[in-house]
DNA sequence: GTGAAAGCGCTAACAC
DNA sequence: GTGTTAGCGCTTTCAC
């Protein structure tokens, strides 16, 4: 029933050497009659060779392996179209996994990764397993890490450059005459885009002059409803704020839902400005401002990167790649006051 | 470098038959102490068995491959979400292609997975490699077909209702007194979802006692901003309609568009409705009315039906599961009129 | 230009 | 209860 390269071999009279080489790209430059011969009888009996045999032999599979935290985030989408790409470009298959931004699920795929042979790792880090990560620099196993800095290992990482990201999107609203900017985001722990968006917060807030207010930062903790909670109860508070930014996509719909149940307007009583963007950005009410990030390109040059570092012969240094964002302006942060 | 199970068998003064039956489950019931004793040399050489020889030898790589046709839309994700879930619960690895509605791309994805020597697959079909299919079939190979029917195939599948989804919605854009539905699609080929929310439409204006129009129904090219144009061309042209059915998400964000810039208001100058619930319908404006289809249980069922298949020692006979959709009522289809 | 044979790392008869 | 041995399907020296 299953068809080998010994059924080929026999059927077209020849050793199963030949037929190997035939297969891949004709090291022993074979007579074109043998060739033309063995490529015939692969084709009536619609040969295709064990990949896992293959694979053993030459101990490299053709296969890469992405970790990723979460998959309902049309971010992470985006960036696997990209990576799905190229591997498709390169003839890479891909296995993909999902953290959860669990520190054990991430172990457990990552040796499932590497028990199952994959010649490389893309992983969105959960930063928890950092011996982890060492062990790969010591084995000079190929490692890429996407969208999260791993402070201080030497390893290759294509980052987004969230300093400038929120620092551009704050700026823009302190030039619409913002002054009391509410900063909203996801626990930090270590988590550098969470870190630097704050730090692009505080930057913008210095070179214009504006006094920090330790209490306009706001970290929520993950899970579907908080962040809507909590705004509502921070805009009934005693703080008054004139705009929220905030840094994840799936929290500024929570947002936007907190304010209108709350009866406000965007932007008339609020502005709002969201990071990411999505397809639905442009169509919510009212359409929404937002630092765009070229995940779709993370993901490819990610990709990219590591088949670079498989199939290198000698151990190559590592690479931080660093993407810049840009502000996309619509109408959820206001206009101009005169 | 690389520690093979040789290197624990003579680390631990065993034969490597002894590691083998340890790490499987022990069948040979081995003595409490030769158990201890390879279990912490394993620990020690931190071992890894490689799953390729594994494979290899048993014919099975506790993987399976997806093949999808857009990973943009929201309701796959959900999908590789619930497949996901499953894999990861019965140990199995996946991996994801895209085929991008392309059938030669799906056939390589296809032959691709099989040479990869994945246990099985699911597939959103293009359908237009039925002969594949057949040889699937033929083969006794797992194979489940996930949203499309492959019609009079033997195959295993979980589909949707996409019938009573469709007659569901437009019954309640009846009752609303609505009159002149347009209903947009794109194309049908053969596609079982498109082709049954036809005929859900038209069995809903059927049995309401609804004359038919053939023009009300609007074949739409896929890509980019066709579905905005076109719908821009219908409002603006000598039909009129009181309400528009959208049958994909994606498209049902261009209506929107095409019908603001219009300038007109929903629902008070046109009612729309949407297929498949998304984190953004609640939040676009207006809220939207959708069908909403349960995706990751048909990711799930999906996954645990392959797994059977795969694990069952019997040819199984062929399946099919229909998953039922549910109305979700929001605003963009207005309110009843006195 | 082609073939014989060894071996990748593992499991599974079959012995003992 | 444990070991010996023969492969799984392929690639790759090394002969010829």
């Amino acid at each position: 029933m299953k068809v080998t390269i010994d059924d080929v071999a026999e059927k077209a009279g020849v050793s199963k050497t030949t037929v190997s080489r035939i297969l891949n790209g004709n090291f022993g430059h074979n007579k074109p009659e043998t060739r033309e011969k063995v490529l015939q009888v692969i084709k009536e009996l619609d040969y295709q060779p064990n990949a896992l045999a293959k694979g053993l032999k030459q101990m490299k599979t053709n296969t890469i392996g992405i970790i990723l935290s979460n998959l309902q985030n049309s971010f992470w989408i985006s960036v696997l179209e990209g990576v799905e790409d190229v591997c498709q470009r390169n003839g890479y298959s891909l296995m993909i996994c999902n953290s959860n931004e669990n520190a054990q699920l991430e172990e457990d795929h990552i040796k499932g990764l590497r028990h199952r042979q994959v010649d490389g790792i893309i992983v969105n880090a959960t930063l928890k397993n950092r011996q982890l990560y060492e062990t790969f620099i010591e084995e000079n196993y190929p490692l890429v890490s996407i969208n999260r800095e791993i402070y201080e290992l030497p390893i290759d990482m294509v980052l987004m450059n969230n300093i400038k990201g929120a620092k551009q999107g704050v700026e823009h609203l302190i030039d619409l005459g913002k002054m009391s900017i509410l900063l909203m985001v996801y626990p930090v722990e270590g988590v550098s885009p969470r870190i630097d968006r704050i730090e692009g917060y505080k930057q913008a807030l210095a070179e214009r002059g504006i006094a920090f207010n330790e209490e306009n930062i706001q970290i929520v903790t993950e899970g579907k409803g908080n962040a809507k909670a909590r705004v509502m109860e921070l805009l009934s508070g005693e703080n008054k704020y004139d705009a929220i930014f905030s840094t994840n996509n799936q929290m500024t719909l929570e947002i936007l839902e907190g304010i209108k149940q709350l009866g406000l307007q965007v932007p008339a009583d609020i502005a709002l400005l969201g990071y990411d963007e999505t397809v639905w950005s442009m169509h919510v009410d009212p359409p929404l401002t937002t630092v765009k990030q070229p995940a779709y390109e993370m993901g490819e040059l990610a990709a990219k990167r590591l088949i670079q570092l498989i199939e290198s012969k000698r151990k190559l240094k590592p690479k931080t790649v660093l993407l810049e964002p840009e502000l996309i302006i619509r109408k959820s942060c206001g206009i101009k006051e005169k």
